[in-house]
DNA sequence: TGCCCCCTGCAG
DNA sequence: CTGCAGGGGGCA
């Protein structure tokens, strides 16, 4: 489910907690999710937790490091044995259970720098996301397969309209392409698109430069008022204090089907748009 | 470039 | 029961 906005809040809670511990066991209870050897990463200390695209990156002081992606459903919930719980990604009723849960995939224990016990637990309902144990130079090759992060000032208004004008997919299609820009999922393509007033199935070699420019800035701003916002909560389970954001009370179209729109008097509607569930507005989107 | 698939669970 | 879910890889 998360986005880059989602991701990283996910990030700056794991790195206030993890760096400085030890993972002293991995237990992996479903095989498709967690790639790589297990004891590459054992007796390894984390040095801090870093972000790129919708990936987690768990640095640690040898060869390997971890890659965490939530996909749809993933989790990272953090447990320290005086109580401390936090983490990010669906929220569910895992973060109230007992964990290791029934969607538990994968589970660490972690030694703290005080000898006290932690542990990290990643759930995952659907088993779409996954961990992997890489060497750095893996990490780069596996990172290099995506463009740069939406909110990196290496995706300029040049680059953007570039990678527009050399496709005829449609928008909304375009802007979901981690090859074009990473980061950006369907809450915030929505969003993005709507504040644009860029109509979704418009095709994106059609954009002028100018509406390539708004789309781009768009684009940039809904992403950093959801890093702002601590990334959306979308589904109202109970979320406890394990991730609850902000954005989905500022959500402008996403989830809206029905509503009114808040910069026209139109009213949301939702379509289908390359396999993904779409909200936009016929009445300011064109 | 578009379609199907990976999987589980929940709402309609 | 069917369809749908904040992702994205593989395939023709």
């Amino acid at each position: 489910m998360p986005e880059l906005p989602e991701v990283e809040t996910i990030k700056v809670r794991l790195n206030k907690v993890l760096p400085g511990s030890t993972i002293s066991d991995v237990s992996v209870s479903k095989e498709k999710s967690f790639h790589g050897n297990t004891t590459a990463i054992l007796n390894k200390t984390v040095n801090k937790v870093s972000r790129r695209a919708k990936i987690i990156r768990i640095h640690l002081d040898g060869a390997h490091d971890l890659l965490v992606h939530l996909k749809m459903t993933g989790q990272l919930i953090y447990h320290s044995d005086d109580g401390l719980r936090l983490g990010g990604g669906h929220p569910t009723a895992d973060w109230v259970s007992q964990l290791p849960s029934k969607h538990t995939r994968v589970f660490f224990k972690l030694i703290k720098e005080d000898q006290t016990e932690a542990q990290l637990f990643f759930n995952d309902m659907r088993i779409f996301g996954w961990i992997k144990s890489l060497t750095k130079e893996e990490i780069l090759a596996e990172f290099s397969k995506y463009a740069p992060d939406i909110n990196s000032n290496k995706v300029t208004p040049e680059y953007f309209f570039s990678k527009l004008q050399s496709t005829a997919r449609k928008i909304k299609q375009v802007v979901l392409d981690n090859a074009v820009i990473a980061g950006v999922g369907n809450i915030y393509a929505c969003d993005g698109l709507h504040l644009a007033r860029v109509h979704p199935e418009r095709i994106a070699n059609s954009l002028s430069r100018d509406e390539s420019d708004i789309l781009l800035a768009s684009l940039k701003e809904v992403i950093a008022q959801g890093i702002d916002l601590g990334g959306a909560t979308i589904d109202n389970y109970r979320n406890v204090d394990g991730f609850s954001g902000g954005y989905q009370s500022v959500v402008r179209v996403y989830g809206k089907e029905g509503q009114a729109c808040v910069q026209c008097p139109g009213i949301i509607q939702k379509k289908k748009i390359g396999g993904r569930g779409t909200y936009f507005c016929e009445g300011c989107q064109h």
